[in-house]
DNA sequence: TGCACTTTTCATTTTTTTTTGAAATTAATG
DNA sequence: CATTAATTTCAAAAAAAAATGAAAAGTGCA
């Protein structure tokens, strides 16, 4: 514990107990409009005004989860580029970091999440047109402008979301 | 049924099934993104390539949902402005048609789920700043700096989410 | 290598969300 | 205005999603 004091990796703050509450409120809140469930938004809220890396088992402690909850969404968190590693000599355990620029959260949100609804999308917009009736005209008509229309919905999107997550330069 | 038959109204043509089928899985999984339940996606699928109105009761069996469901989902479509009502002479019950437009749905989307939370979110950062401690330049250079970036966050947010919405003139 | 510690996995439990269907409400018709 | 049809509501059931925690797997150090 002295050693801690003295180690400048460790600043020894911590967040004022206000200020984390909002803060995890906050991104529950966001986490959860991203379809990701609470744990999640506890996990990233905690870390984000955190000016030190915390291990997993002070994680799971500090907002009362069970360590699989903590490890599940740390794991979650990774693949979405929003934490860090960090290294601490004399210690083995992983110690994380929020990643606080956020465009990197939503790119990789939009990576793994949309783009690939929008492909599989694309199939089934193909498969609709196969399946489409040749006979009457003045039918086929009209199923035409609407698969027309979802095809532009998906190109749209295509172009559109990826766009977003680059003016996102927080 | 004859009167079917010779109503102008009713074009007695109906979806192929093969089509029908992929309309309604396109849907499911767009209004799961969207945090919409299954229901929803189903009953609007169903519609969006039927050239007729349909009633509830026709809905709902045909997708072999029950008449709670069916209600449910067509008020959420209705709250969306993602289905129309349209008249029939001689019958009391409402028919439904989709409302093909696709920016509406997505900017009564913005305006009912997303822009709620981006004001409450301007609070809670109102809230994070009264309980920044004083003391501390050190420290306290850090928590401005993180909130700074909330702020960004949520002004950019409340930017781009409607005009995104204006671009979406498919 | 073997030990001790850390993390992940996953079957089970808990919680949350969605659906159901019967009762209550609303609205049209004779 | 009473009857009947259509729709909504909502408590209960079912289904889906998330959290738990103990066992398994992984990892570094002596």
């Amino acid at each position: 514990m002295a050693s801690k004091a003295n180690n400048p990796l460790h600043s020894n703050y911590s967040t004022p107990k206000a200020l984390e509450l909002e803060s995890i409120d906050f991104f529950v809140r966001l986490m959860s409009l991203l379809g990701l469930p609470r744990s999640v938004g506890e996990i990233y809220g905690l870390l984000y005004f955190n000016h030190d890396s915390m291990c997993m088992e002070q994680i799971a402690s500090k907002l009362a989860i069970s360590i699989g909850s903590a490890s599940q969404g740390l794991k979650t968190l990774r693949s979405l580029k929003a934490v860090k590693t960090s290294y601490v000599p004399g210690d083995r355990r992983d110690h994380y970091l929020a990643e606080s620029e956020f465009r990197r959260l939503f790119s990789s949100f939009l990576k793994d999440e949309i783009l690939p609804h929008l492909e599989s999308a694309k199939d089934r917009i193909s498969r609709m047109e196969e399946s489409l009736p040749v006979e009457n005209q003045e039918q086929s008509e009209f199923y035409n402008i609407r698969i027309e229309k979802l095809k532009r919905l998906t190109k749209t999107s295509g172009r559109l979301l990826p766009a977003l997550a680059g003016l996102l330069r927080l």
